[in-house]
Parts: C-alpha cells; structure tokens; sequence
DNA sequence: ACGCAATATGGTAACGTTAACTTTAGTATG
DNA sequence: CATACTAAAGTTAACGTTACCATATTGCGT
C-alpha cells in the first residue's frame, strides 16, 4: 500500500520512505500493472479518442500533441473510429450505438473530441449521459458546455479579412465551410465583420459553401472567377479548399498572387507543399492536442476530488497570421 | 465460467446452451470487463500502434483502417508517440528506453509500426526481444523478419517509369526518398530497372536525394530544372516531393504537363489538391491497415496454440497506377 | 441396462492493484 | 509526563475475468 502511495504520488509518506521505495522499485525494475490498476482503481488511466476523418492532414499533429500530454500524466490513449469516415460527406454512418457500448465498456477516464465528429450533436448526448468528462478540439464556444480547447475563429478571419484589405483588395469573396463545422460559420462571420468595418460590400454572390475539401474549393473558385467582375482576393475557410482554389486559378491561367490573392485557414501541411505558399491562419494544432489532454485531466482530477482548483472549461489558444506567397497587392495598390 | 465460453466463443458448449446464455446476455446487457479479462487471461486485446510522424498525410487513412479491422476482431488500439517527430529530419531522438518501458507495462498483444518508424532498427529489436508480435507496415521485403503489409514498391515504380517512357520521355530524372525508408530505395530501383530495360540513360545528375516532404522536392527540382538540357519527365518518391517539383516548375514559368511531367507516389490526398492533379501510383492505405491487424491476429491467434493454420508472413497488395493530369506526352511525341 | 468414454458444466483460485479501514508511530499540548 | 491529536504505515477485501481442475451429463457400444 505505501508503495502504491509512493507510485501515484498521493502523499503521506515519510521522506525517508519514499526514498527506499524508489530505490527498491528501481532496483527490481517494478511497473504497475496497468490492468490491475484500472480493474481496481476508480481511474482507468486511458483517454478515449474519437475521430472521423481520416482526410484532414491536420489529424497527425494533433495526435502528437495528445500523445505527448498523456506520456507525461502517465495516461493512455485509445483510439476509435466510428464510421462516417469521409471528406466532407460522409461515407458511412456513425454507429451511435456501438460508439455508446465502447464508451461504456472500454471504461475511459475522458473523451476527447476532434473536429468534425466533436460537433455531433447525438454523441454529445451519448457522451453526457455516459458521464463520461468530455474535451472538444476545435469549434466554437456556442455550443453544449463542457470543456473545450480551440482558437478563436472569428478573430483569425478577422485578421486575415484586415490583411486582405489593407493590400487594396475591395472585391473580396469567401469559400465557407460546411454548416455542420462551427468552423464554417465563425470564420465566415469574422470575415464579414471586418468586411462590414471596412465599409466593404460582400455581394451574396461572393460567398460560396465548400465542404473543406479541395475539390469543393476548385468548384466554388472556378464559379467565382467566371464573373464578368471577377474578385482579385478569395478566402477559403481552409487550406485545403484555398489549394482547390489554386488549382483552378492555374487552369484558367489567372496568377496568383498578381492577379488573385488566395488566404487559407488552418497552416495545414498542404500551406506549405502548394505554389505559392499558402497565406493562412495558423492553429496551434499540437499546442491543442496538448492542453485537451492536460485540461481533461484536471477536470478528472476536480471530479475526484483530488484537487480544489477551479478548472477553466474552455481554453483559448493563439492563432497567427501566417504571410506567405499567395496574397500580394490588390488592383488599385499594384497600380 | 460457461457465459466466458459464450462471449469467448470457444465452443464445447451446447447450443441450447448457448442460445439461453446470450439470451441473458442481451437481457441484462451485459459487457464483459475488459480489465478483468486483461487481468486474467493472456489476451490484451490490446494493439499499440506506435507512429512517429505526424505530416504524413496519409497516417489518417492508415488508422483508419486499423480501426475498422480491430472493431471487427473485438481489439482495441493504443498509440503512442515516440519522439522523433518531424519531417525526414527528426526533431527529437527517440526514447528508446521509455518505449521499451511501455511496451512492457502496457501488456499489448501486439505492435503496429508504420513508417518510418517501422524501418528503426533499434526499436525491432526491442520488439523482438520483448518477443511481442509485431506487424510493418510498408517498408520492404528484405528487412528483418517478421510480419509485414505492403505493395511492391519496385514493380509501382517500375510502372511508372513505364508510363512516363512511353508518353515519349527520354530525359528522366528521379529523386529518391531518403534511406532510412526502405521505399526510398526500392522506387529508385524499380525506376532504374525499366530504364535500362528501355535503354534509357540515367545520368548520376539526374537522380537526386530527397526526405519525402515538399520543401525536399522544391530544392531537388530546382536543380534539376537549371540544367541546359533539363529532363522533361522527373519522378519524385512520394507526392509531397511531387507537389514540390510542382512548385519549382510553376515558380520557373514551366508549365505542367505541356513542358514538363511529373509524377508522384502513394496517391496521398495532396496528390488529388494540387494542381495540375499528380499523376501516381496509389497505395491502398485503408486496406493496408486492415490487412495488417488481421494478419497480426492471426499470428497471435496461432502463437496462443487455437490454430493451427501457417500464417504467411507478408501480405502484398495491388498498387494502382492513377494517371491525372501532371503528366503528358514527352517533347518528341508531342512534336 | 450398463459401463466407459467424450463432452458439457461448475467450483475455486489466482491475476495485481486500490479503497476503506485499522493500527502504529510521532508530535504537540496542557 | 500523560493525553489527545495527526501523520504514516499496514491489513483486508474487493474489482471481474480466465485458467485449471473437478464434477456432472450425455452419447454410444456392448
């Protein structure tokens, strides 16, 4: 028992003590058994994460960011997917119940939620009805309570709108996200805001759904760049549609940045592989994968009872205007 | 003891039996304990992937797969990170003590690498001698021993070079992935091979090092492209460095495919959001993930002595030549 | 109908930890 | 110096399975 203190750090044991146990400990070359933890303990020492779309590149830092909080907190991450795999569309449905029985049979300490799967509305549910402490990556603060760690959307779209006009672009338009994405709303909102500081018009034409691939992003651009007058800046609410909208300025042989500014959103590794170099909004993708983790498991620890401290339920982490090479001077700026 | 036959479906119980067990079982709702199973028994039912690289793309489509295949077989996934994350160039080392601790203590039945993790030599051998089941995923066939899934990266490159040889190519250049990844070698082989058979040259000059991620590719095919008498076909190893060259040719005014061609590998989703579209042989990811969690239980399943079936020790799946629109007709065919 | 396998079921003891409680040691207080 | 208290260490009983062995039941040939 008092090693098992001295293990998890609980207290009340002598300096001394502490001190023969690690050694003995290090000596034999103990481990706990996690198994044995978990089937006797109130914590199960695992975090279960979910996600649905296996498309975004962004996926992989965000894993990283994960795994290395839990490396440290000494917790576990499991993984699972849950149909609906797809881009935009989905693929297959999301087995609710299957997810429900996981939830409640893999015994997790906490969930955690990247987009798009964390704005499900029925696993929201199933996860509060589970009891189980639930973090969302991403999304916007609107929805359900519960702890949450994200950027602020409207302000990087904001920014990136204020960049956009201050290099003398006045006929602007946007490829927004799909409406399933809080996403695709904030940033849209963000742009018109500043748009609207500006006193610039956003002509309902100027705004096109995509569904955060790069495809839509090539369809919503060739429809823009159809106009007789004809936006010289467009902003996709990610950087995989601003490289559709690349690929169908290429085509059309419209230069980018000379002709067309084109600004993303995200910092995806794809901002760096296409030419010119995407212009973006940069999320702090491992940063959130860390601080999900670390904020899950001080809830975990409130709900314990093992610490007092007042636990934040949403954590706002700092984006950052990325320049790069595909936004340059509007029309009347170059002349 | 009976109802553990049922749910383990081991048989030697009688039918009726088994009927009225799992008549209860839904009656009651009952999910059996996977911590007192794990406890217990020599199963985990427990995979850990272990994965190193967070730009790779394609690590989503993988998972995925693995995901699917372990629902089906009643696993579950662990992963973990292990340092040296980054591009081709490792930003940490590789803890190869704390990986060994973990192997260890987590108790899993098996190991999933994938690259490029799957080519270090140090953590096979930790594999090895924790004696743990493991499964490679891609990679090559003459590595160490074990069980692996993979296409044969000779014979998509070979096809390849086939295809840009009979577009009418006959200056070609290649940059090659890195050598820690064993497909960095077997694509230069395969594209050597099928130049020869053409008896075609490939000048020293022309064959380049990359590490697999666009800024590599950018810088190889800058060079590439400053030669007097500059290739007018280059196959970059993998899709990032494909959309690299991309890049460097529509920086230098090249336009692709009309004064040069350019092809990727692995059919990554940038290979399909770059424009013009890469032209690539696709690797079955999502099937390759499943195929090695199904391949690894069957080993564990044999080495448990409840089978007696020879499990093959490498499964190889089709690659898919996807001709888009990156690569044309070489100078003379087009004159 | 009987005995003898073979097959089907049941009983018991781990597995290695932690929760809850008890005992012991230590420390301040009057 | 005895008492009351607090902190530290120890004891016991779960946690829910499966392995192993014991027993009960069935089927089959004689």
């Amino acid at each position: 028992m008092t090693v098992s203190r001295v293990v998890n750090r609980r207290g009340g044991v002598r300096r001394s003590t502490v001190d023969k146990v690690e050694k003995a400990i290090s000596k034999v070359g103990y481990q706990p058994n996690i198994d044995a933890r978990r089937l006797s303990g109130a914590r199960t020492w695992q975090l279960l994460m979910i996600f649905n779309n296996p498309n975004v590149a962004w996926i992989g830092e965000l894993l990283v960011g994960v795994m290395n909080a839990c490396r440290d907190l000494r917790y576990h991450v499991l993984i699972e997917g849950v149909g609906g795999y797809g881009g935009g569309r989905s693929e297959t449905p999301v087995d609710y119940d299957a997810l429900e029985r996981l939830i409640d049979r893999s015994r997790v300490d906490g969930v955690i939620l990247s987009p798009p799967i964390c704005f499900d509305r029925r696993l929201l549910e199933i996860v509060t009805r589970q009891g189980v402490p639930c973090v969302r990556i991403g999304g916007g603060p609107g929805e359900a309570t519960g702890l949450r760690v994200g950027i602020d959307n409207i302000g990087g779209a904001h920014d990136m709108a204020n960049h956009l006009v201050s290099l003398g672009h006045e006929n602007l338009a946007i490829i927004r996200g799909p409406e399933e994405f809080a996403a695709g709303e904030l940033r849209l909102e963000g742009f018109e805001l500043a748009l609207r500081e500006h006193g610039l018009d956003l002509p309902a034409t100027n705004v096109r759904q995509g569904d955060f691939d790069a495809e839509s992003g090539y369809r919503c651009a060739r429809e823009l760049l159809r106009f007789k007058h004809r936006p010289t800046a467009i902003f996709a609410s990610n950087d995989e549609m601003a490289a559709g909208v690349l690929a169908a300025a290429g085509e059309s042989g419209i230069r980018v940045p000379e002709q067309l500014s084109v600004a993303g959103f995200d910092d995806a590794p794809i901002a760096k592989s296409v030419w010119p170099r995407l212009t973006t909004v940069r999320q702090p993708l491992r940063a959130m994968g860390e601080q999900s983790v670390e904020l899950l498991e001080r809830y975990i620890r409130q709900i314990n009872g093992e610490s007092v401290d007042k636990v934040q339920s949403s954590i706002l982490l700092d984006y950052e205007l990325r320049i790069r090479n595909s936004t340059g001077p509007g029309p009347r700026a170059a002349a």
